[in-house]
RNA sequence: GGAGAGAUGCCAGAGCGGUCGAAUGGGACGGUCUCGAAAACCGUUGUACGGGCAACUGUACCGAGGGUUCGAAUCCCUCUCUCUCCGCCA
C-alpha cells in the first residue's frame, strides 16, 4: 500500500499518476485518505495528551500510597476517573480510524512510474522490443493440444478424473520435458547470481496481506479453511514474505532469490475462448525471480531482469516481444510492469510467459521490509519480481512452434536435462 | 492426538503489580592505549506514530488479542507459536 505521507506530500503526482490507470475518481480517493489520516492524527494526539496525563496522575497516586497518605490518594483516583471513561471513547475512535485508513489504502492501487504509457488496457500497452521470426509451419500443423494427445503427453482427462478441469497429468516425455525446464531455469538463475529458495506452498494470511494477494483478490486463491492456510498462486508471495518485518543491514543488499514452486490458481470467471489446453490451469509450474534492491537501483535491476528473461527465451530459440504495460493494464501492485509473450505459432497467438515488475514501496510497505542507510536511518527498500519462467505456455509454444512431420524437436539446450532432442 | 514447560531487546538471560524500554553477559559499533593488532578500560547500540528549526520531547510496543487495577513485562481469560515426553507416522 502507499504510504500516507507520500499521498499527503505528493497529492497531486498521485492522482496524475492513478488516472494514468485509468481511475476515475482518484482525487477523491486521495483526498479521502488524507482526510482519515487527519482524524486518526488528532485522536492519536488527544489519547497521548490523557494518557501523559493519567501516567503522571498514576505515579503520584503510587507515592502517596507510599507515605502514608491514602485520603490524598484516594481523592485523586476519583478525579482521574472522568480521564479513563473520555481515553476509552478516544481509543475506540482511534482504532475505528486507523482501521478505516488502512482499508481505505487497501484500495488505492500503486502509482504508475514516469515512463508508464496511460491506457485503459491491453491495447495500449507498448511494443518495445522483439525478437526472432515465426517459424513457417506445415500444413498439417496442428495447435498443442492436439500434439499432446498425439504424443500421449500430458493428458487432460485424466486430470479432470482425479482432481477437475485445468488440473492436467504430464505422462512420460511430457513430465520429463517438465523437470527439464524447472531445472534449466533453476541452473540460469543461479548463474546470474540468485540464491534458490525452496519455500512451503501454502501460507498463512498474515503472508495473503504481506504481498498484497488479500484482501482485494481473496477469490483467486484456494483457502484451507480448516487450517486457515493458503495454495500460493506464485512463489511471489512465500519467497517475498521470508522478508516480512525485516530490517536488513545494507552490506546484504541486493537480495536475489529464485525458487521453483507449482502455482495454484482458481481463476474463478476468467475461462473463455481462449483458454484451451495449457493456455490457463488451476495449477501450473513456474520459476520466479525475486529482488530486494535499494530505491536508487531498483530500475536498474527491472532492466537486468528482464534481459535475463530474454535471454531465456532466446536460449530456447522462441520468438518474442516485450511489452511496456499501459497504466490500465498493470497490476494492482506494480509501479511498473514489462510482459514478455512467446508467439505460439499454430495458434497464431502471443501467450505471455512472464511479467516483470519494480513495485517500488508498495510492497515492501505493507511488508515493513527496510534496511539501516549510511546514516543509520531505516528506510523502505524496492520490491521486484518476475516469472523466469512459467512453464506450461513455454511448452505450448515449443510444441507448436518444434512440430514437423518427425516429431517435436527439442531446444538443444534442454536436451542435456531431458535426456532426449525428440518427441515422436 | 494426550501430558507438561515456555514465549522478554541483535543473541543469551534476569525481572517484587508502582521509580522497567527493561538488570547482567555476549555480539556489533565508536573511543582510549598500541607502530599495528589482541587484551584491558570507557561509551554507544530498538521500532512506530505525534510535537519542535533544533537540542529535545509525548505516547505505544516485553508472542497476539481481550480483561482486572489509580497503575501490568509482572495477575486473569482466549488464541498463536516453540520445546520436552508419550502415541501415530511419510
Amino acid at each position: 500500500m502507499l504510504q500516507v505521507f507520500v499521498i499527503r506530500e505528493y497529492r497531486d503526482g498521485v492522482v496524475a499518476g492513478l488516472a494514468k490507470r485509468g481511475i476515475k475518481d482518484a482525487a477523491t480517493l486521495v483526498d479521502r485518505a488524507v482526510e482519515l489520516d487527519q482524524l486518526r492524527k488528532q485522536a492519536q494526539q488527544k489519547a497521548d495528551e490523557i494518557r501523559a496525563r493519567s501516567n503522571t496522575e498514576a505515579k503520584r497516586i503510587g507515592e502517596l500510597i507510599k507515605s502514608g497518605q491514602s485520603e490524598e490518594a484516594a481523592k485523586l483516583r476519583v478525579a482521574i476517573a472522568a480521564d479513563k471513561e473520555s481515553l476509552k471513547t478516544i481509543e475506540g475512535d482511534l482504532a475505528s480510524y486507523e482501521e478505516q485508513l488502512r482499508q481505505h489504502l487497501y484500495k488505492i492501487p500503486n502509482v504508475p512510474a514516469e515512463k508508464v504509457p496511460a491506457g485503459a488496457g491491453a491495447d495500449e500497452n507498448v511494443t518495445v522490443h522483439s525478437h526472432g521470426k515465426a517459424p513457417q509451419l506445415g500444413p498439417d500443423a496442428v495447435p498443442h493440444w492436439e500434439l499432446i494427445k498425439k504424443y500421449d503427453i500430458i493428458d487432460f482427462d485424466l486430470g479432470v478424473k482425479i482432481t477437475g478441469a485445468g488440473f492436467p497429468v504430464y505422462k512420460g516425455k511430457g513430465a520429463k520435458l517438465q523437470r527439464a525446464l524447472i531445472s534449466f531455469f533453476l541452473d540460469e538463475a543461479e548463474k546470474a547470481g540468485y540464491r534458490e529458495m525452496m519455500p512451503p506452498i501454502m501460507v498463512n494470511e498474515a503472508s495473503g496481506y504481506g504481498t498484497g494477494q488479500l484482501p482485494d483478490k481473496e477469490g483467486q486463491m484456494y483457502h484451507v479453511t480448516l487450517d486457515n492456510l493458503y495454495l500460493i498462486p506464485t512463489a511471489e508471495v512465500p519467497i517475498t514474505n521470508l522478508y516480512r518485518d525485516v530490517i536488513l543491514r545494507e552490506e546484504e543488499l541486493p537480495v536475489k532469490n529464485v525458487g521453483y514452486t507449482p502455482c495454484f490458481r482458481r481463476e474463478a470467471g476468467s475461462w473463455g475462448a481462449h483458454v484451451r489446453g495449457l493456455n490457463r490451469l488451476h495449477q501450473f509450474d513456474k520459476v520466479e525471480i525475486v529482488q530486494i534492491r535499494k530505491a536508487e537501483d531498483s530500475y536498474t535491476a527491472l532492466d537486468e531482469m528482464c534481459a535475463y528473461v530474454q535471454g531465456l527465451l532466446e536460449k530456447l530459440e522462441l520468438p518474442y516481444r516485450k511489452l511496456l504495460l499501459c497504466g490500465g493494464d498493470m497490476g494492482f501492485n506494480s509501479a511498473m510492469t514489462y510482459d514478455m509473450e512467446v508467439f505460439a505459432a499454430a495458434q497464431q497467438r502471443w501467450l505471455e510467459v512472464s511479467s516483470v515488475s519494480n513495485f517500488e514501496t508498495y510492497q515492501a510497505n505493507r511488508l515493513k521490509l527496510r534496511y539501516k542507510n549510511k546514516e543509520g536511518k531505516t528506510e523502505l527498500l524496492h520490491t521486484l519480481n518476475g516469472s523466469a519462467l512459467a512453464l506450461p505456455r513455454i511448452v505450448a509454444a515449443i510444441l507448436e512452434n518444434n512440430q514437423s512431420g518427425k516429431g517435436i524437436r527439442i531446444p538443444s539446450v534442454l536436451v542435456p536435462y531431458a535426456g532426449f532432442d525428440r518427441i515422436s
